[in-house]
DNA sequence: CATGAATGAGCTTTCATTCAT
DNA sequence: AATGAATGAAAGCTCATTCAT
């Protein structure tokens, strides 16, 4: 197992045809079709089919958390990451529509055993909101009452559905960049804190 | 009618088992067990396993749709309503778990070709969202720089996402009702004009 | 699960191809054919390919044992029951070629795991000369010395050894009944005591 | 040579593997692995998977046949022969227990194409047998109504399901030269002829 | 209308064998 | 000569769907 490339074509590959078809309707020899590489070279680089999606998973979900987290370092405002935020996760979907599709399609319809691998990267990328909320918290820029494990979840969940649409509908009627200031706009205001509205007026 | 009733069985039952399983993961002769009929009754009530499925979310979906109408006409006030909307939407979720699960999970599983079916009472459902948003925009109590289409998913997708979690999740961290508000009350907030902030405080 | 009748045939056919190419080079598809059923059906009546050749043993050999046990109660005499056994057991194996050929071809070839399945029938089997070499010690006719383990698996391994031979050779050059009645002889004259020698000559 | 040596590494590497998980079980990799050689490297050695057991027998077969004859040299007599091949025997099962669980295990499983092949040198063996009973038939101690080739296999069998029996269980009940004894005194005393019985009284 | 045994297309996965290095 | 990654044919098994009863 030389090929560190081949791995990554398959990878590719799968996220292709997975976007196209679906997990489940995806055939593994379509995905080595796909990855110009025979059928049982798959099963090289792959302990089975799932194995594919769950490394998906790992692999490319790991590298978006980890741009996501370069792309918020450079804003110190909470309020502005939010915004970052969102532009980002946009951004990343739009640009990588197939990569969006697969995490967006597939991550809630694997069997409950394969959610649990899924989840790890999912749920580190959804804490990277909690922690922008809870520092906004901390600065006094959000109101305390609001409970930042809602927050994660109401934020990327607008941000999600919209992006599904986004991917799935053929003819984008809304620029994601617009959707993507609206929502953060709207997460902004709604969760600002009286004080912050007063000294600290938005937008900026 | 011997017959509606038969067909209703086989789809609880399915409701039950694709909440368990999934779609692609559950079999006909289970849900032919779980509604206690052969198998091949199955096929004189539904097409195919896909049309079981369909029919499902039309015929529930539907129902839900009516009873939101329903529970948004009590409201006049378009604020409120948005309120009403989470707390509804999550109630049904938290009480139909089953069918919440189903609803929230298989909706983006399944191939292109059937979403288009499924989509349609979706949309619908989405659609009323976006009234009530043209509706608060028309009264002047949302900004009107927001667009509907944009807002209507934002918030199915906060609150779905939180369901999916709510339902997926074993032990229940958050209040689902308390859930519903605070994201219904960041949404008012967020997309209330300049004007209803002073002349109509939220919380009313 | 209506028709034994169809276990029954598969079973049958399962014999037959078996007993042709061996168990690890016959596909499951032959077997179907041979039958006259489909390939999923055979899966409706066993659990998996290795649980053909299992209940082939565990049904097919039992009917072995109870007719051998019967065919023994004829003679009250142990060394006539010793050249009855191997009469008896060349005539099953010459009779039904291909049951024979799966027994003594196959028996030793699966796993470890199904060895033991496949045993038990066996055992009991070699058992039934155990008891008859036990019987003649205690009427004085076979010696002590003899260890009634040991003979039960000599005396068997040499008519299984002959069956072998006699089955897989196409043009047969012994008489199968000659063989049974030498091997019998041999051992009956070899583990006879000194006082049978004397008041109970053999041949009778 | 560097060559020779390599080959008789994979052959006993193939002994192990084989013994312990049956040649259809053992993976062609495993082999290799167990010989520390690269999977390609066997096919240098040999056509192909058939060809590493083909050649197992011929060649340890061979050996084997010739030890037996040497061991078998140092007795005129034929009926001590006798006793002698099995005391031999055995002992070779039980000093090479994995080659000989190949020998007992394989020799009957494979395609019956291959069983032409491996059957050359089993007949060798089997007539070594042959050989010492028709000695002891010339010489007057075996009774000349007993068929040479029916007493090899019968002797053979007796000997080699003891061997098995031996080789497959855990505990061994019987001590295999007591086994090896028995047997060829009941053999010995059963093929005997009545004047040897009187001038030539066994055990000696 | 209802049944459920039977079907067989089609899937994932394995593994003996090859061949570029 | 030696390697071991790559190959792809081939097999066991599943399960949506049918249809004789």
């Amino acid at each position: 197992m030389k090929d560190e490339n081949k791995r990554h074509k398959i990878l590719q590959a799968a996220i292709k045809v997975f976007s196209e078809k679906g997990f489940y309707n995806s055939r593994v020899s379509e995905i080595a079709k796909e990855a110009n590489v025979a059928d049982g070279t798959i099963y090289l680089y792959f302990r089975n089919k799932d194995d594919i999606l769950i490394s998906l998973f790992e692999e490319e979900f790991g590298k978006i958390v980890k741009n996501m987290r370069a792309a918020l370092e450079k804003d110190p405002d909470p309020l502005k990451k939010i915004r970052r935020f969102a532009m980002t996760h946009l951004s990343i979907v739009s640009k990588q529509q197939e990569l969006g599709e697969v995490m967006g399609v597939e991550v809630r319809q694997s069997s409950k055993f394969m959610k649990e691998y899924i989840n790890k990267p999912f749920i580190e990328y959804l804490n990277i909101i909690r922690s922008v909320v809870i520092e906004g918290q901390e600065k006094g820029l959000i109101r305390k009452d609001l409970t930042p494990g809602i927050m994660k979840r109401a934020f990327f969940g607008a941000l999600d559905e919209m992006a599904r649409y986004w991917v799935l509908s053929t003819q984008k009627k809304h620029s994601i960049d617009d959707a993507a200031l609206q929502i953060s706009d709207v997460f902004i205001r709604g969760m600002m804190s009286e004080e912050a509205r007063e000294n600290y007026p938005w937008p900026p």
